[in-house]
DNA sequence: CGGAAATTTGAGATCACTCAATTGCGGTGG
DNA sequence: CCACCGCAATTGAGTGATCTCAAATTTCCG
């Protein structure tokens, strides 16, 4: 797949040498727990996920959503507990590693100790991003600009058949992504779609005008890196 | 200082022949330009600075903010230009190193690989948090989450001294991060600053009641782990 | 002593929120 | 096959937080 750097065979051995099974996550069950430090690291090999946290009131915030290829925990390795929580959003499957030996895969292949911090520096583009929507887009301007990002991260993974991309997420999801109430999220979601921008039907998703979605959100297609496969 | 690490003399002989001098810059000057890759990468030795984004109707939204220790630029490393500028809020120092040897670094001593990485991990949850607060907090909560935030971070670096902080913000500044209008931020500055609750006098913050914010920003101190100096 | 920038205040307009009710739909048991 | 349940989506109405506009006032600097 062209959205990632071909692996060496050498760096090919240590990955696998390092991972410590696959594993499959229904949707809608937590991969990391949010107060609790998960013992493992994982790639997401398939399905959709996403981070959050939670205030002590209930009020919850999804920081980035997380498709093939992302990597998942690794703030937690550097932090003290109390970081975020994963959740599937879609049946998933996963890549773990035991946490404890990442310094060892640092030492033994600084080449991936680089790619890892690639995918983490470029995780923290995705929250910059999401950062600006909340902080300075309207209502509108937000929904148009998560519905091409998502959209376009899932078509770079080979995610879209036929203008078609699997949505697992229900008007909650994305008003804790966006910083907006589920009624206001509905009503802009209406909107735009009453507009003819995109459709959403039994859970797939299709863009139509992705250059109105785009203008809207003042949000543009930018040449990707081919990401490192870890 | 307790609030770092200790650095092996190796590890402080590698850092030094990698670095490319050191810089001192004015206050409100642009350390890297948002739209221009920048050729070299900085950790901040002295000072106050901090990374934005711009839309293209002039909307900014800071992103964070920088105190001493924290490393400049990594994310340009492995994104395609992009990404976001960084100005210098006080004057500030900075130590360069150029951009290009970054991966002979990791190569020549993974342990500095592995710090660079702590180092993006901690920046993430920085971003992480205030996508938090602009998300899902009201405005008292912000402004509330943000002083205790800038000022533990402050604190943990020696720049407190008698409970006074420098504080080179204006309050423009606090509403680009805060995602809220310069009046509105600025009502609300007042109405906390009336309550009692902290004093902001010719440019240096104390904070009166810390309990008080931390529970109006459901925000409380976490034993924080010594960072790696780079 | 000016003049510009930052802060402060007031007032009205809006966008987004809350509350509450209705609709639509898939599943389930009779 | 149909009545019923529960959850998600939708809609309406009224409220409220935050925004914009505009005008003082104060502070900072030269």
């Amino acid at each position: 797949m062209e959205a990632f750097l071909p692996v060496a065979p050498q760096e090919l051995e240590a990955i696998a040498s390092f991972r410590a099974g696959s594993r499959r996550v229904a949707a809608g069950a937590t991969i990391v727990d949010e107060h609790r430090p998960s013992a493992e690291l994982f790639t997401l090999y398939a399905g959709w996920a996403f981070r959050y946290k939670t205030l002590s009131d209930g009020r919850r915030q999804i920081l980035s959503f997380l498709l093939p290829g992302d990597f998942i925990g690794l703030q937690d390795e550097f932090a003290d507990g109390h970081t975020h929580g994963v959740e599937a959003a879609s049946e998933v499957t996963l890549c773990a590693f035991p946490r404890g030996r990442l310094w060892e895969l640092f030492h033994a292949q600084p080449k991936l100790g680089y790619d890892i911090t690639w995918l983490a520096a470029r995780e923290e583009k995705l929250v910059d991003d999401n950062l600006v929507t909340t902080g300075r887009r309207n209502a509108a301007e937000r929904v148009a600009m998560l519905l091409m990002h998502l959209y376009r991260r899932a078509q770079r993974v080979g995610m879209v058949r036929d203008g078609w991309v699997e949505f697992p997420f229900n008007q909650q999801h994305l008003a804790d992504a966006l910083g907006l109430s589920l009624v206001h999220t509905n009503k802009t979601l209406r909107r735009l779609q009453s507009l003819g921008l995109y459709k959403l039907e039994a859970g797939w998703l299709r863009i139509l005008e992705p250059r109105a979605l785009e203008a809207l959100g003042d949000y543009f297609e930018r040449p990707m890196r081919p990401m490192p496969l870890i």
